[in-house]
Formats: C-alpha cells, sequence, structure tokens
RNA sequence: GGCGCGGUAGCCAAGUGGUAAGGCCAAGGUCUGCAAAACCUUUAUUCGUCGGUUCAAUUCCGACCCGCGCCUCCA
C-alpha cells in the first residue's frame, strides 16, 4: 500500500505520488508574523511535519517552501502604533515562531521565504497578468477579475456563476467591479510602507505572495498545496485563479486541509479572544512534546478539541512509551530471539505504515503501537523476551518516533548531573542492603523532588527524569 | 440559504456489511520491604433519531435532530 491523501479539489482520498523524479514540490502556508502563534496555528504546522515525515518515509525527496507572510494590514497597524518599521515588527514574531517550532520539534522546510523578499516579483505576474486582460485598477490599486476565469470556485465547490456583478465595498474600501475580485496590488496610502515597482507604488495584496513564491521555487505546477481549511475559500481560490491565469497549467495537483482546534466546541481564533499560544502552555508546567502528541494523534482532517484534560492524557501517553523504551534500552534479556515477537513486531511497523498511508491516520498507528506494547511487556513479564528482540522492538519505537518525535524528553534546565543521581543511587543501594528501608525511601524522595524517578527492578535499579 | 465536516463508553478516538482497536480516567487484584513500572479483571447487547435495503447495518440508502466550520481577515 502506498500514500494516499484527501484531495480538497477531488474531494475524495487518492493515490498521492510526485509528478517528475523522486522529488515531492509542497507547498504550504506560512505565519502571519503579526504577533505569537497560538496552538490552533501550530496544529496546521504539526500537521504539515507529520505530513512532511511520511513523505519522506514513504521514500521521496522534498522540496517544500513556506512562506512567511510579513506585510499585511495588522502587521502595518501594528508596527505603526509602535512608530517601528515593519521589518523590525514583524522580525520579533518571526524569531518566536521559528523558537515555538524548534521546541515542538517541527522540521524546518527546505526553503523558508519572507513574501517582503519577492516583491518586484510579485509586481512583475501582476503585469503579466493585466497583459493578459485579467486584471483591472481602480484608485491606483489591482483588482483580479474572477469573470475572466470560469474555473473560479473549482477547490471550493461554490458556484459564483449566479453571482451578480455590483458596486460593492470591502474592508478596506476599495472599488471593485464585482464582489467576489480579489485586490493584487494595494495603492499607497498615507503612513503605510510602500515598494516602487513596474506596477506603481504600493504593496502587495496577501494572495499574490503565495503563487509567485510557489511557482518561482516549485515551477508551474506543484505536487501539493497544504493549508488550513479557512484558507480554502478565499486564498486559496485566489490562489488558483492568479497561478493558472499565469502560467496556464494545473497550479497544484493535491490540495490537502488541516481542521481547527476548538476550545469549547468553537474554532480557536484571535478574534474570539478563545486562544493560547504555546507559551502560555509552557508556563503551566507543560512540556512542548506533549503538545505535540496532543496534536499530532487526532488525524488532520478531524477537529480537534483543545482541553487541559487532554492535554494531560497526551503526557501519561507519551510516558507509557518512554516506559516501555526505557525497558527494551536498558532491560537484561537471556542471549538468543523470539521469533514470534519479531514477527510481532512486524504486524505493528505493517499496521502502523498502512494507517498512516491511509490519509494519515495518525490515531489508528498509535493503536497498532500501544497494541505491541502491551503484547511484548506480557512478554518481558514472562521472560519471554530475548537479546535478539530488542533490535525489533527498537524498530517499533524508531517508526513511531520517526512520525511523533516524543521520546526524548525536553531537557530541563536545572537538572541535577547524572553522576550526582548515580551516586545517590548507589548510597539508597547500600541503605537498602543493610536493611534501612526508612533511610532508602528518604533518598528516594530527596531525588523525587529534585524531578528523578527511582524504579526497582529485578534487574537493578532504574531511573528516569520527571517529564 | 449554499458548500463542507462531524455526532461511537466518564473524556479523547479508530473502525468494518457479520455482530465494537487504542489512549486517558475510575474500581479491584497480581508483583514489590514500600513504591514505581508492568500485567490481569471490571467499564458501549451498543455506535444521534426514525424508517428502508439485506439472511445480517454502527458500517449502504432516505428523512430528521444536534454540533462545528467556510461563504468577510483567519491555520
Amino acid at each position: 500500500m502506498s500514500l494516499r491523501l484527501y484531495n480538497t479539489l477531488t474531494l475524495e482520498v487518492q493515490p498521492f505520488a510526485p509528478e517528475r523524479d523522486n522529488t515531492v514540490r509542497m507547498y504550504t502556508c506560512g505565519p502571519t508574523v503579526y504577533d505569537f502563534a497560538h496552538i490552533g496555528n501550530f496544529r496546521t504546522f504539526i500537521f504539515y511535519d507529520v505530513l512532511r515525515r511520511w513523505i519522506r518515509a514513504t521514500g521521496y525527496q522534498l522540496d517544500h517552501v513556506m512562506n512567511i507572510t510579513d506585510v499585511d494590514d495588522k502587521i502595518i497597524r501594528n508596527a505603526v502604533a509602535r512608530r517601528q518599521s515593519i521589518g523590525e515588527y514583524s522580525a520579533r514574531f518571526t524569531t518566536a515562531f521559528f523558537e515555538d517550532s524548534e521546541s515542538l520539534r517541527l522540521e524546518r522546510p527546505e526553503r523558508v521565504t519572507p513574501a517582503t523578499g519577492h516583491i518586484d516579483e510579485m509586481a512583475e505576474a501582476i503585469r503579466k497578468l493585466g497583459e493578459q486582460g485579467y486584471t483591472y485598477e481602480s484608485d491606483g490599486s489591482i483588482y483580479f477579475r474572477i469573470a475572466k476565469f470560469p474555473e473560479y470556485g473549482k477547490l471550493s465547490h461554490m458556484d459564483f456563476s449566479g453571482t451578480r456583478p455590483g458596486a460593492r465595498v470591502d474592508n478596506d474600501n476599495y472599488e471593485k467591479d464585482d464582489a467576489r475580485d480579489f485586490v493584487l496590488w494595494k495603492a499607497a496610502k498615507e503612513n503605510e510602507p510602500y515598494w516602487d515597482t513596474v506596477v506603481g507604488r504600493g504593496r502587495p495584496g496577501w494572495h499574490i505572495e503565495c503563487s509567485v513564491m510557489a511557482i518561482r521555487y516549485l515551477g508551474d505546477t506543484l505536487d501539493l498545496h497544504a493549508g488550513g481549511v479557512d484558507l480554502i475559500f478565499p486564498h486559496h481560490e485566489n490562489e488558483i485563479a492568479q497561478s493558472e491565469c499565469l502560467t496556464h497549467h494545473l497550479f497544484s495537483r493535491f490540495w490537502v486541509h488541516s481542521e481547527f482546534l476548538l476550545v469549547d466546541g468553537q474554532k480557536m481564533s484571535k478574534s474570539l479572544g478563545n486562544f493560547y499560544t504555546l507559551r502560555d502552555i509552557l508556563s503551566k508546567g507543560y512540556a512542548p512534546e506533549t503538545v505535540r502528541y496532543l496534536l499530532a494523534q487526532v488525524p488532520y482532517r478531524k477537529a480537534l478539541n483543545f482541553t487541559f484534560d487532554g492535554l494531560k492524557s497526551a503526557a501519561t501517553a507519551i510516558d507509557r512509551v518512554r516506559n516501555f523504551d526505557l525497558r527494551v534500552k536498558t532491560g537484561k534479556f537471556e542471549e538468543g530471539s523470539n521469533p514470534d515477537l519479531d514477527a510481532r513486531a512486524q504486524v505493528a511497523t505493517g499496521g502502523f505504515r498502512a494507517a498512516m498511508d491511509d490519509d494519515l491516520n495518525t490515531a489508528e498507528a498509535l493503536g497498532s503501537v500501544f497494541e505491541y506494547i502491551r503484547d511484548v511487556n506480557i512478554a518481558m513479564d514472562k521472560d519471554e523476551f530475548r537479546a535478539g528482540n530488542v533490535a525489533s522492538a527498537k524498530a517499533v519505537l524508531d517508526l513511531f518516533d520517526l512520525v511523533f518525535d516524543v521520546l526524548r524528553p525536553t531537557a530541563a534546565t536545572d537538572g541535577l548531573p547524572d553522576e550526582e543521581v548515580e551516586a545517590k543511587i548507589e548510597e539508597r543501594r547500600d541503605a537498602k542492603k543493610a536493611r534501612n528501608f526508612a533511610g532508602a525511601d528518604q533518598i528516594r524522595v530527596w531525588l523525587l523532588d529534585r524531578g528523578i524517578i527511582i524504579e526497582d527492578t529485578k534487574d537493578g535499579v532504574r531511573w528516569k527524569r520527571k517529564p
């Protein structure tokens, strides 16, 4: 079985493979850096990351481009309010975004492209669209005339044929011929940053940056374009219109969209005020990988209701896998190998792969891992697990961690050094030998207070740091 | 109103035309000096409601109810 993905264009799950050679050309809509990203935003970025990792696990190379929207109305508004340039203002949040991404263990796309680094190319694209008659000007701004693109609506599956033209006014008070027309280029206004370009003085509309940067780096036709479901209309619909009128080629073969993160059953959003940033969560003492696990475990096309109970549950589930990992890596097993257990591992990895191939069904993939863990724990309890089975157990854990990447605890900044922990464990061992259990328990509590958890096993003492 | 998604145990959640994975929580138990970890048992005669097709439906069809999202900036 090979990778299949739900394509918003066709509303079907379809086999996915790159069109040319072995490289997947993928574009994802990145953050608008006007504020800290919230964990709803990060649900989508984690989805990109899982998708990336599984595309590579499938055996493809990746050329993944993600934009940074570093010029837009909110950035301008906030920068002006602080008497900063938009560059100064957005730099801070771009940095914060990548810090958060790193703590969530998100792989960095092959190319990260800021909008402000591509203004002239956007202007040139707009000029070309104008040459071909797809645009019109109004008060110095340039609009895309959707009436010229009959396929408009094919992604969002909306029918615009009955849309009546008429003078309507959008939020920015720009005049448009048709309510659905969208702005490609905004005329310079007072107190706003602008660029002098072949289409005049002003700044780009939002949608054009993605079209221009995607085509520039990945070619006329992408294999895959991803984003949150709220971008289907109008953003991605507009990208298609611009791009396909520009190149006269299909813009993207696959469109893949992640569902929302909800809070109290409602979309998490800045405007509703019901959002948490990653920093909010971490300050409550949760490890970033807990957030990663929580957001990755629910398949990306299902809305996920965020709760702190869910977060706690995620932390415990990670612990279960880590305990098993520790048991595999530190256990003392008899020589030899139990063929049944290697076969069992095969079933687990096979189930995991099949689930991931099926439109990234992470929930089912996890089921496969947890069933394996239970069976092997049982085998270990019965002393049926052999040293020769360690390799296949590690293979299951490696496959799990290739996607979920939560086994490694985020390093505590102020932990007790390993040597001190070992020394204390030695001290406790002596106390136990002398049957001084009170003393031994005291040491255990002392260590626990410092985040060290001691476990006595028949093979000796095992310890770990509290997550 | 149009388009799309969803309603499965206390919570999260997978799934198939033949009788419900997995995780968390809870209770009891095994093991242990005590813990921890691990394991065992218990927890949905039932999958929003009502019809239909079928030998058989949670899974297919229809109607209805409820929730969410997009249709305006938005992951």
